[in-house]
RNA sequence: GCCCCUGUAGCUCAAUGGAUAGAGCAAUGCCCUUCUAAGGCAAAGAUUGAGGUUCGAUUCCUCAUAGGGGCACCA
């Protein structure tokens, strides 16, 4: 019976370590009548087979026990050791894992735990009062890349942009436009100390005198300030679009704040926060009660000066979201939001979306020149712009450098050092190894795999090799798990070495026509691996090198 | 002052509470008459400090310490 299931399970072909776990789940319970969850880990090193468990030491029991009552036809062995089991997995199952790579192509990965439900990841989501900067880059590129993964894993997934289009900011980059404005046509004019004094000002003056001259001075302030901000807004948000395409970054939903007031949801949202009796007025405001759900502090939703705060309508923009349905949305923020978490999670609680959200909140890129810190700041003008990046350093270095580190981790960036190191970066390793694979392949045309040479795959660096490509779904499923998208470009460098070393010790072409034939077959089911994880980063998968 | 994040090799970063803490760069030695040496091999090198929980702690808790961020009727 056991064994005619686990030959179905062959058949629809889940992963190695699903099937373990399946196994250890039943033989547990049949043993002890216990419903454990079981943990499978990659083993730490090669004495200890290929996937381990610590299940024994978690329940308390004899592991040996565990192991004896373990059948499965995927395993040569299992063993006990220092009260881990360790499972060794067959040749057999390794050597068809190829094959099903070769015949599933692109789709080897594809999860079905996404179950095609609907989730909307907002990342990015700059300011339009300065072109994007290196912080931006980090979001949007980590944004971008789980959005790859989490479709991968079968969920259908919107990319959403917000546009902060509305509020004091925006009325200040019109102010400081005007004011460059008039100092370029010869007024004296006194720079603010909040005003935006970036290059990227100038560029847009400079622009509009071109092509509309002084014809602005006649107006009144007023006026000329509300048609500067229209256009300095327009202007900085198409260069961002632009910017976000080249670096493929593409976006389902821009969504615009301006059309949360022209819909009037911000009332809405701030009535029924109302009716619901978590607000009050003091001094002339009205506050929300967060503190009831969390926050450390109550809010104010309307100024007593009548106008709506951004918060309220970042609770008027989150109902439309959860309008339109999504099982999940989660939300990529910059790090001067901390402490902005709590107040939505709070009104989240209120509108019984919490569980749906899931805020993630990445640290700051720190712009670090000669040991010192350098302010990244729109308003000073001093930042480095993604573009400028992306120029130096070329797109796939960028995408690898910000990829591999956790979205944790505070990042002193140095442009010198990241143009001197960006030649040895190390996604040219990995963009190696699937070039050294289609030079292979560029030799023997017409190649044709032949699934059942495969059990000449039995070299230590060959099946070290497949036992890397299996784990390409693994890496898939934890990742939608746990954010954590680091673990993509680590798994690309454990892959690449794994090919490298294979490289080293077995020769593709030779005088051996099946072995070669089988061989060719291997590398062509690892360029389909490396070129579908380097897709997943947005990474180019080069022919040449 | 209060809250959040971080502290790992000379540098930049990894490590669902697991076994001998991994990579890259830098520094040392070796390997191209074989499919791309942008490669491979060898050796060297690290958990901020002090307690605690645990069979087991880089990971969890407490305190100290250093850096970043937040603490608006700004967004």
């Amino acid at each position: 019976m056991i064994r005619e299931e686990i030959k179905n399970l062959i058949r629809t072909l889940p992963s190695a370590r699903t099937l373990i776990a399946s196994q250890l789940e039943k033989a547990i319970k049949t043993l002890y009548k216990k419903e454990v969850e079981i943990e499978i880990d990659r083993s730490a090193e090669s004495a200890f087979g290929d996937y381990a468990t610590n299940i024994a030491m978690v329940i308390k029991k004899n592991p040996q026990e565990i192991a004896d009552s373990i059948k499965s036809d995927i395993l040569d062995k299992i063993e006990v050791k220092n009260g881990f089991i360790n499972f060794f997995i067959s040749k057999n199952y390794l050597q068809k894992k190829v094959g099903e790579i070769l015949k599933k192509k692109d789709n080897y990965g594809n999860l079905k735990i996404g179950k095609g439900k609907k989730i909307d990841i907002e990342f990015c989501s700059a300011n339009p009062t300065g072109p994007l900067h290196l912080g931006h880059g980090r979001g949007a590129f980590w944004g971008d890349t789980l959005s790859n993964v989490f479709e991968k894993a079968g969920y259908k997934v919107t990319k959403e942009y917000f546009i902060n289009d509305y509020g004091k900011q925006i009325s200040l980059l019109g102010k400081s436009i005007d004011a460059r404005y008039r100092e370029i046509l010869g007024e004296k004019v006194e720079m603010k100390e909040d005003f935006y004094k970036g290059e990227y000002v100038k560029d847009i003056v400079n622009k509009i005198i071109k092509r509309d001259k002084d014809k602005y001075l006649k107006l009144s302030e007023e006026e000329r300030i509300k048609i500067f901000t229209d256009i300095g807004l327009k202007q900085i948000l198409s260069e961002a679009k632009k910017l976000l395409e080249r670096i493929g970054v593409k976006y389902d939903i821009w969504f615009s704040e301006k059309t949360l007031y022209k819909k009037g949801l911000i009332k809405k949202a701030i009535k029924e926060l109302e009716k619901k009796g978590f607000t009050y007025e003091k001094e002339g405001a009205l506050w929300f009660i967060s503190t009831k759900f969390g926050d450390d502090k109550d809010r104010v939703l309307v100024k007593a000066d009548g106008e709506p705060t951004y918060f309220a309508s970042d609770i008027a923009y989150h109902i439309d979201k959860v309008s339109r349905k999504y099982d999940l949305m989660i939300n990529g923020w910059g790090a001067d939001h901390w402490g902005y978490k709590p107040r939505l999670m709070a009104a989240a609680k209120v509108f019984g979306f919490d569980q749906k959200l899931k805020i993630i909140v990445g640290q700051f890129v720190r712009l670090v020149e000669k040991g010192k810190e350098v302010k990244m700041s729109k308003r000073g003008g001093t930042f480095i712009s993604l573009e400028e990046l992306i120029n130096e350093v070329g797109l796939d270095v960028a995408r690898f450098f910000f990829l591999a580190k956790s979205i944790d981790t505070h990042i002193d960036f140095n442009l010198d050092l990241a143009k001197e190191q960006s030649e040895k970066n190390p996604v040219f390793y990995i963009q190696y190894a699937h070039a050294r694979i289609c030079s292979i392949l560029r030799k023997t045309p017409g190649f044709k795999f032949n699934i059942s040479d495969l059990k000449l795959l039995t070299h230590q660096s060959e099946l070290q090799l497949i036992k890397q490509l299996i784990r390409f779904p693994e890496i898939i499923e934890d990742t939608v798990r746990d954010y954590q998208i680091q673990r993509i470009p680590q798994y690309a460098l454990d892959l690449a070495t794994s090919f490298h070393q294979f490289y080293r010790d077995c020769q593709v072409i030779s005088e051996n026509k099946n072995l070669t034939q089988t061989r060719l077959s291997l590398i062509s089911a690892t360029k389909i691996i490396l070129k579908n994880t380097l897709n997943l980063m947005g990474i180019s998968a080069p022919e040449k090198m």
